[in-house]
RNA sequence: GGACGAUUAGCUCAGUUGGCUAGAGCGCUUCCUUGACAUGGAAGAGGCCACAGGUUCAAGUCCUGUAUCGUCCACCA
């Protein structure tokens, strides 16, 4: 250093510094990973982030903590990569296309276009709206290797999805088939399992008479969905059912189709429920399909997969909308005298995850995956090969894997990965390529998104190559992610990762929790209460948005997000940005080299501590509590304490040693302004890859010393309490007496840090000290300290009195407690010594303060 | 109907394997433009640790139950 700095301004200003060293660190390929580095390998691979997306909470949460563990592993010594990219999100981003087009008047339905057209489209929306997310990410200031940035529609990527649908295919895993899927009307697409949204939903049970044919009787059932009565093929009881056996086997007039059909047996009817008589309607109903397959029932499909109602619904209902329908079955039935009742019902609704329609039981030609790998999966989490972590979500995991059903994986949309199949008449043939010879007609549909990012571990480092990438970063270290994608993601990818990869893709998974605004309600776009990261970026830094996310990102449980968490972020910058400016102007006044003092040996020895704490708390996974222990070292130890005590005869290498060390193990947390000071301080270019602090002996700095100065701290505590009982304004320089109880020497040799921290423009320490007529007092473990000069008997004799009275009920409980036999007899003998001390000098400081009390007499 | 989580200061949360006077930030009160920082400093007020039992010398912490809130799973029409 040495030359006059430049002057520093007050307060940080993150703006140009973010920009500045983000691109620096590009210029320098600093995040570029190296497959050929001996150094051991540290690997994540980013959740891909919707490619047409903008940043949310969620993604700064989940980023945040991808790059504290990246940069951490970095300065640790670690090769890394953190290798990034988007996912096209086939549904999400077909339906905001689809939108788009819709209100722009461009098309009606997709269909008006066309598929090659919609698809161009659909690209020219992701060129102009891709990456947004990316550049949004390095705002954030991410460290993720841009150069092996990955899209899972890049023609690569494709391929692996192909070959692995090829394979799966002639393993027999896939297979397609006639089965009841989830329809989604609005979407016109099949769903998955895991895209359907159970919402509890107010509804009613209807009560309707269906006449008894050859009777004037009727048996009567009860339905949430009146409309699908147009496809009803039986009416099933339950065997044992007392009250309808003789109905068996008779047949009942359909209303309003005038159709005769069955009443059948069936077990899957619950007695209890309703009438016990339910209306089968096998082609819209799950359980009533799996009825009509025993009992070789007809499928009378009435409800198109537009949601509207068939031919089969006849005439008076054709074309109209499932819900319009039902109100008109309803009506007809009760204008002919058919509805018995109308109740008030609460059920679940299953709806679309993407377009918020009720899902619509359909039968359907489908692509199912049976999945691979499902045992070895299941014991990975179990007997952890890869660790979970909060830990409860392995049971979550557990249960799913225990209840695993086939994946229906085919989507009727466009926006995707095409099936590799192709069709001739009665021959299929599936590979990469279309078949030779003509007439093959490749399948329409594509494929689930999921199908392609459950590779992600390992088709974005080159597989099926064994690239030098995937044979340095394959598996993964760690992946973070939300628990709401367990299934979605997780599971599949574990299955994928040990079906290609014969190995683990990730050693541990660290779950974050769900970001929700300050009345806990979900950050979503409609109650538009999801602030822009970018503009919380503008205003208070991405360190200080980080750091204030991260002291709050309790592992695994939900965050509650405040703007105020910014502020405090962003003030904890300013501060440490003030610090380091102090130590600048230090050193320019080029102060005396000294041996270390006391002052100095207690920052190092919590130095020390706070590098200990902080590097087990990063190890657990436990970021709040590592930045919650960097916020009391800056703030507390370093500035209010050190800082302050330096300025008697400041010792700049300790300054810097200390200053050196909080920038480094804040770096992952606060990659720009660490980096600045790091370089404005005489740092070597990058503290990127600055070795991780370690806890380091000093002779002198213990725990025993570390008290004594904690006990001089106590002491002028007690001095400034003294003051601002007595009114003192803060700047006046008033005179202190210091009688301490021990240790004389000690507190001597503190004088003049004494005066400072007190404002003192004397302080006399003398071990029998009086006063020479009545001085407020405080007495605390280690001292009695005077203010000389004012003085308030009544005040005085209150206050006394006052910690008297505190005193004397500490000293009654320890009493207590050491006069139970059993806890001395029973309890640790380190716990009993430890009440043993306790009294001892609760009795002592009693006595002054009883002394004090009586002189005031 | 199952499973999991939460309940500690006005608010948001810490509280490690049970053991000093239960902590922090925000907010609140009083004083302070003292040469790093008003995005700051000093000092305060504020808690039946949801409730009821139990284990223990000792429970915010362990066990059982209850209540409230939340999440996930589950095809009763």
């Amino acid at each position: 250093m040495g030359t006059a700095p430049t002057e520093i301004p007050k307060a940080y200003e993150p703006k140009q510094v973010e920009e500045k060293w983000y691109a620096d660190w590009l210029a320098k390929g600093r995040f570029t990973a190296d497959p050929s580095s001996a150094k051991p390998a540290y690997s994540i691979v980013i959740p891909p982030p919707n490619v047409t997306g903008m940043l949310t909470m969620g993604h700064v949460l989940n980023n945040t903590l991808q790059d504290i563990l990246a940069r951490r592993k970095r300065m640790q010594g670690y090769e890394v990569l953190w290798l990034p990219g988007t996912d096209h999100a086939g549904i999400a981003t077909q339906t905001v296309v689809e939108k788009t087009l819709r209100k722009q008047g461009v098309m009606k339905h997709r269909d008006d276009l066309g598929r090659e057209k919609f698809l161009e489209k659909v690209w020219e929306w992701k060129e102009k709206h891709g990456g947004i997310i990316i550049q949004q990410l390095k705002k954030l200031g991410c460290s993720c290797d841009w150069s092996r940035e990955r899209f899972t529609m890049d023609e690569a990527y494709s391929q692996c999805v192909l070959r692995v649908f090829v394979d799966l295919y002639n393993k027999g895993y896939i297979v397609r088939g006639k089965r009841m899927v989830n329809w989604d009307p609005a979407g016109r697409t099949a769903l998955s399992d895991e895209e359907v949204i159970m919402t509890e939903t107010q509804g009613h049970l209807w009560h309707f008479k269906y006449p008894l044919v050859g009777s004037d009787q009727f048996v009567v059932v009860a339905t949430t969905r009146p409309e699908t009565m147009l496809g009803d093929e039986a009416v099933a009881v339950n065997p044992s059912d007392a009250r309808y056996t003789h109905l068996v086997g008779h047949r009942v007039l359909l209303p309003l189709r005038n159709k005769q059909i069955p009443i059948i047996a069936d077990e899957a009817v619950d007695p209890k429920f309703g009438t016990g008589c339910v209306k089968v309607t096998p082609a819209h109903d799950v359980a009533d399909y799996e009825m009509a397959l025993r009992h070789k029932l007809p499928f009378t499909v009435v409800i198109a997969p537009d949601g509207k109602m068939t031919e089969e619904a006849g005439e008076d209902f054709e074309d109209l909308d499932r819900f319009e329908c039902r109100e008109a079955v309803v009506e007809q039935l009760k204008e002919e005298g058919l509805l018995l009742k109308l109740e008030d019902y609460t059920h679940n609704v299953g709806y679309s995850e993407r377009t918020n329609v009720p899902i619509e039981p359909y039968l359907s030609d489908q692509w199912f995956l049976k999945y691979p790998q499902v045992p070895r999966s299941t014991e990975a989490v179990e007997k952890g090969e890869i660790k979970f972590s909060p830990e409860r979500w392995e049971k979550t995991y557990a249960h799913w894997m225990g209840n695993i059903r086939d994946w229906c994986i085919s989507r009727q949309l466009w926006w995707g990965h095409r099936i590799p199949v192709w069709y001739r008449g009665e021959e299929i043939y599936c590979g990469l390529e279309a078949p030779k010879g003509d007439g093959w007609q490749q399948d329409p549909d594509v494929l689930d998104t999921w199908f392609s990012s459950w590779l992600w571990p390992f088709a974005t480092m080159g597989w099926p190559e064994k690239t030098d990438t995937l044979k340095k970063f394959y598996p993964t270290a760690d992946l973070v992610t939300g628990p709401d994608i367990i299934f979605f993601w997780v599971a599949r990818m574990i299955m994928a990762g040990y079906e290609y990869m014969d190995a683990r893709p990730f050693a541990n998974v660290y779950y974050t929790g769900i970001i929700r605004d300050a009345q806990g309600r979900k950050m979503s776009k409609s109650l538009g209460n999801s602030p822009d990261p970018l503009d919380l970026i503008a205003k208070y830094g991405a360190d200080g948005l980080r750091f204030g996310l991260m002291l709050i990102a309790p592992q695994g449980q939900d965050i509650l997000f405040d703007e105020k968490r910014c502020e405090i972020g962003r003030n904890f910058m300013n501060k440490l940005w003030n610090a380091a400016r102090f130590i600048q102007m230090q050193r320019a006044t080029n102060p005396p080299q000294r041996p270390h003092n006391a002052h100095d040996l207690k920052i190092l020895f919590e130095m020390n501590r706070a590098i200990e704490t902080v590097s087990q708390a990063l190890d657990e996974y436990k970021f709040n509590e590592a930045a919650k222990e960097l916020y009391d070292f800056v703030w507390g130890d370093f500035c209010d304490w050190y800082i302050e005590a330096s300025k008697v005869a400041p010792n700049i290498p300790v300054l810097d040693e200390v200053l050196g060390t909080i920038l480094r193990l804040l770096h992952p947390f606060a990659p720009f302004i660490t980096e600045e000071l790091w370089n404005s301080t005489g740092g070597d270019g990058t503290i990127q890859f600055a070795a991780w602090p370690k806890a380091h002996p000093l002779a002198g700095a213990d725990a025993e010393l570390a008290a004594r100065v904690d006990s001089l701290y106590e002491i002028v505590t007690a001095g400034r309490q003294l003051r601002n009982d007595y009114g003192i304004e803060p700047r006046k320089k008033i005179r202190y007496a210091i009688k301490p109880s021990g240790d004389e020497q000690f507190f001597r040799g503190e004088t003049e840090s004494l005066k400072l921290l007190l404002n003192a423009e004397d302080v006399t320490v003398d071990a029998q000290y009086a006063p020479g007529g009545l001085a407020p007092s405080l007495v605390t473990r280690a001292a009695t300290i005077f203010m000389v000069g004012a003085m308030d008997v009544g005040a005085e004799r209150q206050r006394l009195t006052k910690q008297l009275a505190d005193i004397d009920k500490q000293l009654a409980a320890t009493e207590a407690k050491l006069a139970n036999e059993s806890f001395v007899s029973k309890a640790a003998a380190v716990a009993v010594q430890r009440e043993r001390d306790k009294q001892q000098q609760l009795r002592e400081q009693r006595d002054k303060v009883d002394a004090l009390l009586r002189a005031l007499q």
